[in-house]
DNA sequence: GAGTTTGAAACT
DNA sequence: CAGTTTCAAACTC
């Protein structure tokens, strides 16, 4: 990766005004060349943020491999910067910030090494593509060294006067980005005069981009971190992708880089999110005022609002690639993804402010579907996280099931998704929707296959997280998870987004409703000492191992719904209204099936003859097969309490109807573009030994929460980024005989399945990137329902 | 909101 | 595998 980033970069360097790629970015904004670079990141970002968040493994290599990445494009970085900033007279404040901050970011070695490709570009103005490359790569190092930074206080800059008063504060800032950079000095010395020129000096814009960069708490920052190594692989896929839909290698450097600095930023915003919602709207509205489209006042706030507020502007002008909308997407991948690892710090603080912006998507997978989409709603706090954490519990589920035509769905949502982030985040935004749906349809196109899985995947997760928006988010994170729970059941809400009340369990027990979804806890949640928290993830995935060992089909969904489980059922499946019956079946003995003690009754399926239930009366059909009651009491003892059911039973089945495929699934949001998935079910043969059902369903809620649901993870997520690595651990280790050898599905449901399901999610999210597509393979055997990766669904 | 009931999950 | 205990949700008051 860096030897052929660096060659490239060298070279096309210095070529960069001849090469096509750059008049292409000068036809696209002929104002402002750097806009159009922008725009390019913003597309970027949007393929690759997506994904990687909502996957972002935690698998230890990948973080490797991503730091690798980012260095090598730091190295071609650090040489764009200096030269950037030169260049970019024009739009000295945002720029001219992101480059400062690059710069600090930048390793000693990448630094040098690009020096060498620097003092020739130094002169030669590099054009905006530089500067972007540079922010890419810098910008995730430097919101590193900012997190220790004690002027991390990010104060925002509206205006360039702001940004000149900061400047007077920078110099600390700039110190230390110098510090940082042992070649990176030069540049800024090359620089600052520029600045001073231009009005944005280095220093102002080093303290704007270090304010960005600067995470509120350091748990956001450790959580940042997580994400950028997390993700590394599925950039790297997305970075190829992206390359080789481009004619030049130049363009591809950029592009990675771009993406990177996105994610980098769109982490940070995350993290400093729960302030930035209310403020962005205002500053956007200011940004977009401004003619360079700097959305410097953003910055101070949130870095993410500041560059899509960028990028709106510049998009909106001239750039046929709808950048903000891509630039969100891929927010709310990050997005989930932080939820997963901040999850607990973040949206803790953030739900007292603003009612835990940080992780709307995430809280959005809960909610229903977002009606309105919007980031803002995303209430962070933690409905989203939530709704992350399914996501990556899902992700299995999400991902096995993509298609094609989930693709497309996806894409439109996301389109959606993006249009409706960009109402909110940028209320002011010039762009018109149409137009950011055509850039997303562009970059869509324009990205590989593969790396349109996972952008759909990515997309879908946000559209679930974004789905969620309303504003009564905040209320809901506030109200006692009860309260929220009956919400969403009488709200008709996902039941996925669950919140445990666990005392005892630590969150690390299937007592626990989210650690059995797959999901992490957020706040909502009322559970003391819980380890199921992404700070835990080592103690989560090592806990779900464990309990797969023991079970696999322990994370699978309870609720199988297919026409293929009708059959296997044969008399059963006819009783129940779709055909789904409970995984296990239940066993009970004094409610009758009748109350939501009874599993298969919360399922809003009949009992099958799986069940060993006593005197059941369940609504939606007796273990006996007699007769099918449905929901509606036919029986005569029952009719009262049928009644009285009747009106619970309607609610919440019809939630499980939507959701039960998905138990978990529901979680995520439901998605009005169609991102839930038909459930997947398994329809094993004969052979599985599983007692009580033959099939596996695959995840119901799972996968839709993984896309979200998370994704978990994933999303997204991010769990999606944590069960990825233990997923694919597992799945390898535990599973991967089951799933290739397992003709036969039941074989691999009865040992595989369970985990497989689990596991898969977050082999789903790896399967985005192409390390974890072996993962996948594996799953896809196993269980055909699963979706890839890719599914974005 | 507190207490009870219930059945799954975990343990032996 | 069966029995018991633990646990948290569901339910009731």
């Amino acid at each position: 990766m860096d030897t052929p980033e660096r060659n490239q970069i060298a070279a096309p360097i210095s070529k960069f005004e001849d090469s096509p790629v750059f008049n292409y970015i000068n036809s696209l904004s002929p104002i402002k060349p750097v806009k159009s670079i922008r725009i390019t990141q913003a597309f970027s970002s949007l393929t690759f943020g997506s994904l990687p968040s909502i996957f972002t493994s935690p698998h230890v290599s990948s973080s490797h491999k991503e730091s690798r990445f980012l260095r090598s494009h730091q190295d071609s970085d650090p040489s764009n910067i200096g030269t950037s900033c030169k260049d970019e007279n024009k739009i000295p404040t945002a720029e001219c910030d992101v480059s400062d901050v690059a710069q600090l970011a930048e390793n000693e070695s990448e630094l040098q090494e690009n020096f060498d490709i620097l003092v020739p570009i130094g002169e030669s103005s590099v054009e905006p593509l530089d500067e972007h490359q540079e922010f890419a790569l810098d910008l995730p190092q430097s919101l590193k060294y900012d997190c220790g930074s004690p002027n991390s206080d990010p104060t925002p800059c509206s205006t360039a006067a702001d940004c000149t008063v900061s400047k007077s504060d920078a110099p600390v800032d700039e110190k230390n980005s110098q510090i940082d950079l042992p070649d990176g000095r030069s540049h800024q010395e090359g620089t600052s005069q520029q600045k001073n020129d231009t009005g944005c000096g280095w220093e102002s814009l080093a303290l704007e981009s270090t304010d960005l960069l600067i995470f509120s708490s350091p748990n956001d920052a450790a959580a940042f971190r997580g994400l950028i190594q997390r993700s590394p692989d599925v950039e790297v896929g997305y970075f190829t992708s992206m390359v080789s839909n481009f004619p030049e290698n130049e363009v591809s450097e950029e592009l990675k880089s771009h993406l990177l600095y996105q994610l980098t930023f769109n982490e940070q915003h995350e993290a400093e999110e729960p302030s930035c919602q209310p403020v962005d709207p205002s500053e956007q509205k200011d940004t977009n005022t401004l003619p360079n489209g700097v959305a410097i006042s953003n910055l101070d706030n949130h870095t993410g609002t500041y560059l899509s507020v960028n990028m709106d502007n510049e998009v909106g002008a001239h750039i046929p690639f709808a950048n903000k909308p891509i630039s969100d997407l891929p927010r709310g991948m990050r997005r989930r993804c932080l939820d997963f690892e901040m999850v607990g710090t973040q949206q803790k603080s953030l739900d007292g402010g603003s009612g835990g912006i940080s992780s709307p998507l995430l809280k959005s997978d809960e909610n229903d579907i977002p009606k309105n989409k919007q980031l803002v709603v995303v209430k962070g706090g933690g409905d989203s996280s939530r709704c992350i954490v399914p996501g990556i519990g899902l992700h299995l589920n999400a991902l096995t099931s993509t298609t094609k035509d989930s693709r497309i769905v996806k894409h439109e949502s996301l389109l959606s998704d993006v249009q409706a982030l960009n109402v909110h985040m940028s209320t002011t935004s010039l762009q018109s929707p149409l137009t950011n749906q055509e850039s997303l349809h562009k970059s869509l196109t324009l990205s590989n296959a593969e790396e349109m899985d996972h952008d759909n995947g990515l997309q879908v997760a946000e559209e679930v997280s974004q789905a969620p928006t309303d504003l009564n988010y905040e209320e809901n994170g506030q109200t006692s998870p009860r309260k929220k729970r009956r919400r969403m059941e009488n709200g008709g809400e996902s039941e996925t987004c669950k919140r445990c009340n666990c005392k005892k369990s630590k969150c690390l027990k299937l007592y626990c409703e989210c650690f059995a979804a797959g999901v992490y806890c957020i706040e909502p949640c009322a559970c003391q000492d819980c380890f199921n928290k992404p700070i835990h993830e080592d103690t989560v995935l090592a806990t779900r191992k464990q309990i797969e060992s023991r079970n696999p089909l322990a994370f699978a969904p309870k609720v199988i719904r297919s026409s293929e489980s009708a059959s296997e059922y044969g008399e059963d499946s006819s009783k129940t209204p779709a055909s789904a019956r409970h995984k296990r079946g239940c066993n009970c003995k004094k409610s009758s099936c009748l109350k939501k003690y009874c599993e298969c009754y919360q399922g809003g399926v009949g009992c099958s003859i799986n069940c060993r239930c006593e005197g059941c009366k369940n609504a939606f059909g007796t273990k006996d097969g007699s007769a099918l009651r449905g929901p509606d009491c036919e029986e005569e003892e029952e009719t009262e309490k049928c009644e009285k059911n009747k009106a619970e039973k309607i609610p919440w089945k019809m939630e499980n109807e939507n959701n039960d495929e998905l138990n978990l699934a529901s979680a995520l949001p439901s998605t009005p573009s169609g991102f839930r998935r038909p459930l997947v079910q398994l329809a094993f043969p004969s052979k599985l030994k599983q007692p009580r059902s033959s099939f596996v369903t695959i995840g119901s809620s799972y996968a839709l929460h993984s896309s979200q649901k998370m994704g978990k993870p994933d999303l997204l997520l991010p769990p999606p980024p944590k069960f990825e690595k233990l997923p694919l651990t597992n799945m390898e280790d535990e599973i991967p005989e089951i799933l290739c050898s397992s003709s036969t599905p039941t074989a691999s449901i009865k040992s595989t399945s369970p985990n497989s399901k689990r596991v898969s999610p977050p082999h789903s999210d790896f399967g985005t990137s192409p390390n974890l597509r072996s993962g996948r393979r594996l799953i896809l055997q196993s269980i055909p329902s699963f979706p890839s990766l890719t599914p974005q669904h």
